[in-house]
DNA sequence: GCAAAAGTGTTACAATTACACCCATGC
DNA sequence: GCATGGGTGTAATTGTAACACTTTTGC
């Protein structure tokens, strides 16, 4: 280490806000505080940046003691807090990432960790709240002008219950028909082909859609002020 | 410090990428370092995180010794870069923030800082060329969904100027007319009422402009899926 | 047949681009 | 008068929301 007084160095944590939509609600992943400070208080999963990796590979090293990496579908970067009084026990510095758990998936957690609902956040530790909201915040833009949606849908999946997926993560109705189409349109969306059975009280069977492509792509990348179009 | 071989501690950089349309191109501020490493190559400003500082007060301090931090009309934070060979001399994780400059201002600058086009830049130290790519993909989405264009205009302007100054910034064709009413109809824009003498060769006297609100907005919130109308 | 659920057709509306045209000034 | 630059009118285009209607199933 080379830190000096002009240079000091501190520890510094990732920390990793987990969504998934579970039953209809959008959920974050926290985990019950034993010790000091804030004991009793649920925070988000998190630990010390190593020696030798970079945020990202640190945020993948801590969430795979609560959930199967491979489970994640999306982990990005959001943003770093670094106020000074942010832990009572001293200075450190974190970088929050934003991870996606698509719906299908029911990761086993360990004894102190559970999924609450976005909606109803628990009393939290640290600065720990306002980073969900932050998390949020980033998703519900995402998912108006990007694919994001690939990350909380199972592989194959209705157009219902796409969106109700939707609705959950931006917390507004949104109808089927023209996510639908939207979807379609951009190209982000396709059918399989397959169908599924109609439910126990009949009615039109739903075809199943996919995701094209799996990776995060903006697909509506001007809101205005578009470039001018190219002259045929 | 409570730092130990489980929660090492590194010396944590606040960088600046402060940007300025100059002669209608956009610009970046780069210092030219004089040490090793990258001796000669061109660098961000910045400089250690201290004991008692959030992120965005170490930023603001380092840019008062380039910039008198009033000119500064804008400063957000970008990302955080946590490469461990990011710096040759050891560890560090540095957090840049985008800044923005009016460009009716003319800064003193210290001996080794100059403006630098963003599209030919010099040779870059460390990582700090690809933050600058960052940097100016954040500028220019939000100069689409927000009205930050305040932050790179004087305070009052023709719809003229303020056109040159969009394109600089978005590297695109944007003609006088449409940004002008997409900019009224979202009230992002008013006149002031008062007006320009022509030029030298004549032509109709322009009337000057000013935005309406100076701190970040914004105002084109959803690409799509906007929430439903309410029912009237 | 009837209810239920999925999906399509169609209309209405809003925002934006493109472009022709009119306005106000200096020489 | 006429060149120059500023600003407005207006049509064409695009994308989206809303909603009625048709399709396909179970009972």
């Amino acid at each position: 280490m080379w830190s000096s007084p002009e240079r000091p160095a501190y520890p510094h944590q990732a920390l990793a806000v987990v969504l998934q939509v579970r039953a209809g609600r959008l959920h974050v992943m926290l985990w019950r505080r034993g010790n000091e400070p804030f004991t009793g208080a649920w925070a988000l999963p998190g630990g010390p940046l190593l020696a030798d990796e970079t945020l990202g590979a640190s945020v993948a090293r801590q969430l795979a003691s609560k959930v199967e990496v491979q489970q994640l579908s999306h982990l990005e970067q959001l943003e770093t807090r670094s106020d000074p009084g942010r832990d009572p026990r001293g200075r450190t510095v974190a970088t929050a990432y934003l991870g996606l758990v698509p719906a299908h998936l029911d990761p086993v957690l360990p004894e102190d960790t559970a999924w609450h609902p976005t909606d109803a956040l628990p009393e939290t530790a640290f600065d720990h709240g306002s980073i969900v909201g932050s998390a949020l915040g980033r998703l519900r833009a995402k998912l108006s002008y990007t694919n994001v949606g690939f990350a909380l849908a199972p592989p194959t999946f209705t157009v219902a219950e796409l969106r109700d997926i939707y609705v959950a993560a931006l917390g507004y109705e949104v109808t089927a028909t023209n996510l639908h189409r939207v979807l379609l349109r951009r190209g982000v969306l396709e059918a399989t082909g397959e169908m599924t059975p109609p439910g126990r009280a009949g009615g039109r069977p739903a075809a199943l859609h996919r995701f094209v492509t799996r990776t995060l792509e903006v697909t509506d990348p001007f809101a205005v002020l578009r470039p001018p179009s190219t002259p045929r």
